[in-house]
RNA sequence: GGUCGCGUAGCUCAGCUGGAUAGAGCAUCUGCCUUCUAAGCAGACGGUCGAAGGUUCGAAUCCUUCCGCGAUCACCA
């Protein structure tokens, strides 16, 4: 049981006997550094209920609890904040309790129920970049998150791997490409067929310029482009199966594929389920029929069908063309019921998708909910801000984009730079330090990104770069590692310390452990006791980190452990503390310290290292 | 123009379901490596929380208006 509950009915209690009123609610917060005390009870709230001075409210409540409740060791009233000092044995023994937990702070009795979590879902027309890094490391991270807080989580992506845009870079690459593959041309798949993208889009600017200076307006220039009728032909003929044209799709996805398979490994992200583009197109349209039935749709005298949203402040939109073929939205609504008959025991979904995206999904889950479905009123649309560059927003066509294999390489470099500068690692090989550099430089950037609020856009300029000092990756990494290193010394100093039981038999030490808490509780540490706090809080941070599918929660909360750990390490010596069982518990501190990092960085998708 | 989001230190961000003197990091400046990893610790400097009203014991936080930035308002996806 945790300590705001137990103080919650106990000052109820004390309100009760005081007073004689009953109160319905205790509003808490922590004690502020300045001010002696773990726990504080605002009193203001209840001069509702209890009228009276704030200052001799608290005061009497303050003597009540000081008397009848252990925990409770002295308090001291502040205007209407009563601040109380909660006991030394109290934590001890709250450590001791979690102390073998393994996945300490996930919940293990979740719900059955399951969500699914889409992110990425990538155009196939081009290599994966920033944006796309962004969305990846949110949706993976809050998939994980999610996991933790107890539910059943499904990672799926839908790929974009029809359409014009795909049909552009077939094109280029017939025209220009003379039959090069990526093998040919030393390049990732992805890379390559983004390289004919590019040129496509350079071709098309050519022929633009020709028209207009033949005295034809650029609107319509734009529009006729020789090269642009012809991609377009290609999608007409991709949609009649034509053979070449499904073939030569195929191919170049193909290499897409493999590229991309690539970067979501260097990324470290993965899916359970994958949808294609390609197959869901279609879907939808039974649906509008159903909608259409029921009346939530309409249909225009045209034959194209509509939905009147403006009741919910909202506009009408259409979801099924004139000619009877799909838009946007109605692939949207079949993919969701798809994704429901594939899943049944489904019954929530989160999109990762970028926030100008935001009145899209508003109107999609709108539809779903009118259509009557059950899981329709637990969908939730992840919108993120725009990732900019200093020059502006990023274009693929006009490659100003950061593309994020390079960029994972850069933070890789990074990391090799700094890491032998500081030359700490002699002894590693190659292949070893090279895996150090990854985690090192990939944590910046994955911990530079999810560290702020999704909603908020972020301007990266790779100029400047991403920091390795402070609030970052490789600080909370560095904090892991000389934990680590706490932790080996421990192991190879048995005759000295006696230590030898205390990384495989967590019993004795328990015993010995719980004679500490018997004997000596009045000299827990402040920075021991201020450690175990922050620990505890964990278990509640996953929770509200996943009601909110917030990362940033876990990044925030681990980088504050992290700084009060470093001041522990800083004023206590852990190993070279003469009372055994406290160099016992400091030990044990650091080592939990270390597995709450190694658990909070997993949900965020960074790896620790065990030196740096 | 309508709708949605954002605006906090020179820069990057926390805090936003109302609570005490608004917190970190970077940058600048001071100290601390013969003791567990200095990618660290301790400290200094730095703020009319975009502006103005309102709600109340109390507002960065809630409401209204305005200003600035962004997104969005297609029979594109």
């Amino acid at each position: 049981m945790d300590i705001q509950s137990i103080l919650k009915a106990k000052v109820k209690e004390a309100v009760k006997s005081i007073f004689d009123i009953e109160l319905p609610s205790v509003e808490f917060q922590p004690t502020r550094k300045d001010f002696e005390g773990d726990i504080t009870v605002v009193v203001f709230p209840m001069l509702r209920y209890v009228k009276g001075n704030p200052e001799q409210i608290g005061r009497q409540i303050g003597a009540f609890l000081e008397e009848r409740v252990e925990e409770v060791s002295g308090f001291n009233v502040i205007k209407g904040f009563l601040n109380l000092i909660i006991d030394d044995a109290f934590y001890l023994h709250f450590f001791n309790s979690i102390y073998e937990t393994e996945n300490y702070g996930h919940n293990t009795d979740g719900d059955t129920d399951a969500v699914m979590v889409e992110y990425s879902s990538p155009n196939t027309n081009k290599p994966l970049h920033l944006g796309h890094i962004r969305n990846n490391l949110l949706g993976y991270s809050v998939a994980e998150i999610l996991k933790a807080s107890g539910k059943k989580v499904y990672k799926t992506q839908i790929i974009n791997d029809r359409g014009i845009h795909i049909c552009k870079s077939m094109l280029a690459w017939q025209r220009f490409g003379n039959g090069e593959t990526p093998e040919d041309a030393g390049l990732k798949g992805d890379q390559l067929v983004g390289k004919y993208y590019v040129a496509f889009d350079k071709a098309y600017k050519v022929e633009i310029a020709e028209l207009t200076a033949q005295g034809i307006e650029k609107d319509k220039a734009e529009k006729e482009a020789p090269i642009l009728l012809e991609a377009q032909e290609m999608l007409r003929k991709w949609e009649a199966g034509d053979e070449a044209v499904v073939a030569l799709w195929a191919t170049m996805n193909g290499w897409v594929y493999t590229g991309f398979e690539e970067t979501y490994t260097n990324l470290g992200v993965d899916f359970d389920k994958l949808y294609y583009e390609s197959d869901t197109y279609l879907l939808g349209k039974n649906v509008v029929e159903d909608g259409l039935k029921k009346r939530v749709f309409y249909k225009k005298e045209d034959g194209s069908v509509w939905i009147d949203l403006t009741d919910e402040g909202l506009d009408e939109k259409i979801v099924l063309r004139s000619d009877g073929t799909a838009v946007y939205m109605t692939q949207d609504i079949g993919t969701a019921i798809q994704r429901v008959k594939d899943y049944p025991d489904i019954n929530g979904m989160v999109y990762t998708v970028g926030n100008e995206q935001d009145y899209h999904f508003k109107v999609l889950f709108l539809i779903l909910k009118k259509l009557g479905f059950s899981w329709a009123t637990n969908l939730y649309h992840l919108s993120y801000g725009m990732v900019d560059l200093p020059s502006g927003k990023m274009k693929s066509r006009e490659g100003t984009v950061v593309d994020a294999d390079d960029l994972m390489e850069d933070m890789t470099r990074t990391a090799a730079q700094l890491s032998e500068e500081l030359g700490k690692l002699e002894d590693y090989s190659d292949v070893e330090k090279q895996e150090l550099y990854r985690i090192i430089g990939l944590g910046a950037l994955k911990y530079y990104i999810l560290k702020v609020d999704p909603k908020k856009r972020i301007l990266f300029d790779p100029q400047e770069s991403v920091d390795f000092q402070g609030n970052t990756g490789p600080f909370i990494q560095y904090t892991y590692a000389r934990i680590q290193s706490i932790l080996r010394k421990v192991d190879s100093n048995l005759d000295l310390s006696g230590f030898k039981n205390l990384t495989n038999q967590g019993v004795n030490l328990s015993a010995r452990l719980n004679d500490f808490v018997g004997q000596a509780v009045e000299e827990l540490h402040p920075k021991e006791k201020e450690l175990i706090k922050q620990i505890q809080l964990f278990p509640e941070i996953i929770g509200l980190a996943a009601e909110n599918y917030s990362p940033a929660l876990i990044a925030n909360y681990v980088y504050d452990l992290v700084k009060e750990f470093n001041s522990f390490y800083q004023q206590v010596s852990i190993l070279g503390e003469a009372d055994e069982n406290k160099k016992i518990l400091r030990v044990r501190l650091s080592k939990k310290v270390g597995e709450v990092i190694r658990s909070a960085f997993q949900l965020l998708g960074i790896q620790v290292p065990d030196r740096m």
